[in-house]
DNA sequence: CCAAAAGCTACTTATAGTCTGTAGATTTAT
DNA sequence: ATAAATCTACAGACTATAAGTAGCTTTTGG
């Protein structure tokens, strides 16, 4: 069966979301950290974006993990 | 420090080829399964491309693993 | 050798990602 | 209470780059 993108953003999204809450960052100071803008850090956490390879290890390590942990604790 | 993303793209790239050889197939063989153009999956093994999520989620998919296993093994 | 597999260049199309601004919701302080 | 910061959602227009294709060359393995 084929892969169901909005699926993974979304879960993708509600795991970046729940780490960011729990360092206590706003969404601006996430994207600050990420190197991405504020509004595009909104859609992420959305589960509205796509990400690149780049990005996924942007918010990873901005979130202070790795890129495997961040897409196991997404079950991706 | 920054993440250096063409050193990414190239542990990514390698493990990919180095999972597809496991699996005896060919790049266009891989190709076909992850529904990408030939020449394209090429590129992703020579760490040429920057892929979104959802490529990362049809490779892996295609090597029989989950993303969170791609990217351990490509100590991401 | 020779055929299949992989590489390379150049190109177009699709979409990732930026930026500006508006608006509503929440919190904090007066 | 209400004013004023702060945070988040969302829309639209724009730019940068990922995605995908075609043709030809080079490499590799049997």
């Amino acid at each position: 069966m084929e892969i169901k993108l909005e699926a993974a953003q979304r879960k993708l999204g509600a795991v970046i979301r729940a780490q960011r809450i729990s360092l206590g960052y706003s969404q601006e100071a996430l994207a600050e950290k990420c190197g991405v803008h504020r509004t595009y850090m909104g859609s992420i956490e959305r589960g509205e974006r796509n990400l690149s390879l780049l990005n996924i290890l942007r918010v990873a390590k901005a979130l202070r993990l790795c890129a495997s942990e961040l897409m196991t604790l997404a079950k991706l």
